[in-house]
DNA sequence: AATGAATGAGATTTCATTCAT
DNA sequence: CATGAATGAAATCTCATTCAT
């Protein structure tokens, strides 16, 4: 087997362990003896593909999160009308079906930003995440550039997606699947907030 | 001096070394020795007064809370036209000046929530907070009973109040004194939120 | 209440606490706050009345093994025809009763030895018993004093005592009152070896 | 020098450090640090060897016991005519001379079994030791096996055993190279008790 | 005499991380 | 590259004992 190759798939058994250990023992449990014991690999070698602990689990946002970037990506490519309601709703509805999918990662979202690491890269993604759809509403042209600065349409959408998150936090807490009600409630807040910012006609 | 003041004063002692503590390590970095140092007593001294470290912290939150909900409660007395909107920026604004008093919770309350029982004592709290403003609410006849359940109600006024929460993290994360425009926005969300529920003419 | 009457009650009342602690977590769970609350006192109070822990072990021991030497004292008064072997019998069998009467004093003696105090104490009184009975049998004229020197005599007594004493703590270990095979053995063991200090006709 | 060496020669070096210290401070004086440093090691390093402080007591035993079973096995077999008193004689002379070898042994066994690692393997090898003099005996023809049924036989080599094991404890007291009128007489005694088992002609 | 309060002094164990090979 | 072994640095909590009143 060619070294890079080894490599990465040790690299997917460290993160998988990982997320298994969080869902299992919770953030704090999570120890490097447990990751390497869970991964079938010595704990020095943790070393050799993260510099530290804290490097495991951001890399394992970061590659969940990048799987829910395309997701969000893919399914807002196939709206055919898009306004504000049908972007927040079927962004929103991308990353439960990613936290359906991922269950570890969603604990991890939910419960593990007490850790540093995930807490800032938690606010560092969802800035990128309020970006992203900033611009693509921006070019969609369904947003009021008038009524608000750059800077202020901005805050607004980080805003409302770190709201949102929150009112994912509370639905998921409350069921693993994350309770219906409040899911729709989540996405009716951020819309009914947000469309203060659609483009008068 | 009498020795229940002396008690009392180590304890807000304890207190206040820990949300210092808080504010400048993060929960995580939160030692029993650390705020035993801050606090200028022995460790053994604190298990005088604590059971253990989670009851710490747990002192420290209910101490604090007490203190916003004397301000909401009073604030909220002094409201002539109870309406949602007043209601909501009355109450959120009494947070406010709790947070600006207190920095040191605000912290604790958005950052600590994984430890168990700052998060149990969170949730059960925010849950009593939402009832007791949906309560004023009731017997002020500005909710719409019919188009909602019991059920219902109480979950979108929970929602409403972990929404708000952490529209105000942001608020605070991004200026010490609470970023003006986030708050003025955190408001108008929850606002414009709740409305939903208010009685229709 | 006179005091020395109130001091004695509580002495007392230490003392059984002290037995039903060792009864139920052993000798190594033993705490003074353990003590002091199952005696219903503050912990401090144990020191006016006890210098430390162990002296409080040791008073326990004391207490009993007068009961058993008044016992022993008793029940060899009353055998009518004393050779060695009524004498050791006799004896073994005050021990086993004092035991059954009392049985945290039993695990206490049993199990509670690696406590220096009590080692040293058990040591002591095996001792004392020893030559308690030597004297009672070298009054009653059944020893063989021609045969050994008295330093020898002394030092099979005691080896006897000590023995039979190994032999009750492997009958209480089997069975808490005591396993009968063994206790007739032990009995049976420490007969046979003493009666080779009996007089010879 | 090869790590397997190293490693072997640290546990040792641990045994016997824990071996001084018990011997020095008894058991209860046994602290984790004090081996440790008595080892000139760091405390930490004493749990790559040792899953707990259990755990090193327990290995001591285990390490002594089986030089003493050696040591029992080769002098037994270098006995021409097998006895009950030959063999009470050999075996027993066979733990004087481990006794002699490993003083803190001694001590340990005496004193320590009261830590429950140790207790349990002191009676689970008491026990093995008496049944192996069992059928070494009764494969020599030379117990009397009509008598008494295997399980009283088994109670009485136990007893046997463990009786003897306190008789040597008070000659070691007495004299740290095991007082010999005592040692003597622990063996007259067993020798004595267990000839009721020895076949009658 | 009585006691609530205070504390010095550890004890055991864990863990992330680093080397030497 | 890989890794078994090693360890510095804490962390939490307990407990016997002592004072001040």
């Amino acid at each position: 087997m060619p070294i890079q190759a080894r490599s990465r798939e040790r690299v997917e058994r460290i993160l998988d362990a990982t997320a298994q250990l969080v869902l299992v023992d919770g953030i704090d449990g999570l120890t490097t003896r447990g990751i390497a014991d869970a991964a079938e690999l010595p704990v020095a070698s943790l070393y050799q593909y993260f510099s530290d602990k804290d490097a495991v689990l951001l890399a394992l946002c970061e590659r969940d999160m990048a799987e829910m970037d395309d997701q969000v990506a893919r399914d807002l490519a196939a709206v055919a009308d898009l306004t504000i309601a049908s972007m927040v709703e079927t962004a929103m509805r991308a990353f439960v079906k990613v936290y359906h999918r991922r269950p570890a990662f969603m604990q991890i979202w939910m419960r593990g930003r007490t850790n540093n690491a995930i807490y800032d890269y938690g606010r560092h993604h969802n800035k990128r995440i309020a970006e992203n759809l900033l611009a693509v509403a921006a070019s969609a042209r369904i947003v009021d550039t008038e009524a608000y600065t750059a800077a202020e349409l901005a805050a607004l959408a980080e805003l409302a997606v770190e709201v949102g998150d929150r009112a994912f936090q509370l639905a998921f807490e409350r069921d693993p699947r994350g309770d219906n009600f409040l899911l729709d409630q989540a996405i009716e807040l951020v819309t009914g907030y947000l469309e203060r910012i659609a483009k008068r006609p």
